[in-house]
DNA sequence: TAAAATCTGTTGTTACAACAACAAAAAGGA
DNA sequence: TCCTTTTTGTTGTTGTAACAACAGATTTTA
């Protein structure tokens, strides 16, 4: 993952990135599938950037129940929220979902006043600005997906995002059946059968990780 | 609501907050309880911020189910996700709870690049981020709030979190009993009975919007 | 202060989603 | 390749939340 490709670093050229990042002591870090990267419940006040594997932010409550807030895919930050919020326990955790390796930043100095004003700094702060209105419009949407109160009215909001975003009714999913139901939140196995139902109702097509959604 | 004392003016003295103001091209407008304020669809590059009153964001599916993803007291930002992702059109609409009134800037100049840097305009942009930040963890709570299956085990998590924000097991509510529904992504009749059998258990008391947790 | 409108609480019925338990398929390792 | 593990799909049962319909309480306003 090329850093100035990503939402966080646009606009900023390779060497600038590089004097921002030893200036915010970045340290890479790997992860094995599985792992947790960020514990809920801990105070952080670095952002983190996926530079390859994937990873995704969750929370459980005192069931178990494990709801899946969004995916971070490669190139997306983390912990932008609580960087921005000092002090401020996290509520959830992220974890790695395949062999992954994280860039960790500490952004303070970029927001704390006392920075001498170099553009560089202040482009910085404007793409974390940006980073952080697109995590929300993502919980926005993510709302929206579970405001249905039937599984399949959740599938059919999801789809049809997923279809708008890939400019096709054919799309991938990042989610595998479990991740999918954790994140509408609806148990794995009635969302199993909705969703053959609704092959069978001609609404949708899948295979794995697949759609296709029919008009 | 003197500007100076919410979080995005934060640490501007009132002689800046008024050059700003007019740099923005600030607009005040009176909405009537029940008027939409935003639509949903809609696109803005403008920020609200509520002088007095009370506003809340809401959207609704295609079946007329309405859910709350926050209210929005007296001081308190909106619209600074969409005027910082320019063209995206809202998925949310926004309507005054009460008789309210508005002040909407044109924040297109702090965040595209051509601004002079001046340092109050740096300064907006962090509070702006600030804001910004906030309004993803208030999202993040509400997923949180309705991660569980019960409606007791939503209503005690947002109650728990009523309790830690007042300080206090005892505290208020800022929604009636529809309007905590459709924030908890509940049927409302449903709910009320399930606050009554909760006070019968002795685990709440609750008398109109105050509400007491019982340990 | 009476009437209207809104909000809150109650009850019973019904539908749908959770859950458990299992089978089949796919992926990963030895 | 076989064996193990993980993922996906299926079925039936059960519980709980939605829904409808209404009564009582509270607020608004004429």
């Amino acid at each position: 993952m090329k850093l100035s490709n990503t939402l966080l670093f646009r606009g900023l050229q390779d060497k600038k990135i590089d004097s921002i990042l030893s200036c915010l002591n970045a340290e890479k870090h790997s992860y094995k599938k599985g792992e947790i990267i960020l514990t809920e419940g801990s105070i952080t006040e670095n952002i983190g950037i996926v530079l390859s594997g994937k990873a995704m932010i969750s929370c459980s409550d005192i069931w178990g129940n494990n709801s899946i807030l969004s995916d971070i895919p490669s190139g997306s930050v983390f912990g932008e929220v609580y960087a921005c919020i000092p002090g401020q326990p996290m509520l959830v955790t992220v974890s790695a979902v395949e062999n992954t390796s994280i860039l960790f930043m500490n952004v303070c100095r970029v927001l704390t006043t006392c920075t001498n004003a170099c553009p560089f700094h202040i482009k910085l702060v404007r793409n974390l600005l940006t980073v952080c209105a697109h995590k929300s419009f993502q919980l926005s949407q993510r709302i929206q997906h579970t405001s249905s109160k039937s599984i399949r009215g959740r599938l059919m909001s999801y789809f049809s995002e997923c279809a708008k975003q890939f400019g096709s009714n054919s799309f991938l999913i990042p989610y595998n059946r479990q991740q999918l139901a954790d994140y509408l939140n609806v148990d794995r196995s009635t969302m199993c059968n909705e969703l053959s139902k609704m092959q069978k109702d001609g609404v949708i097509e899948y295979n794995k990780n697949k759609f296709l959604l029919k008009t």
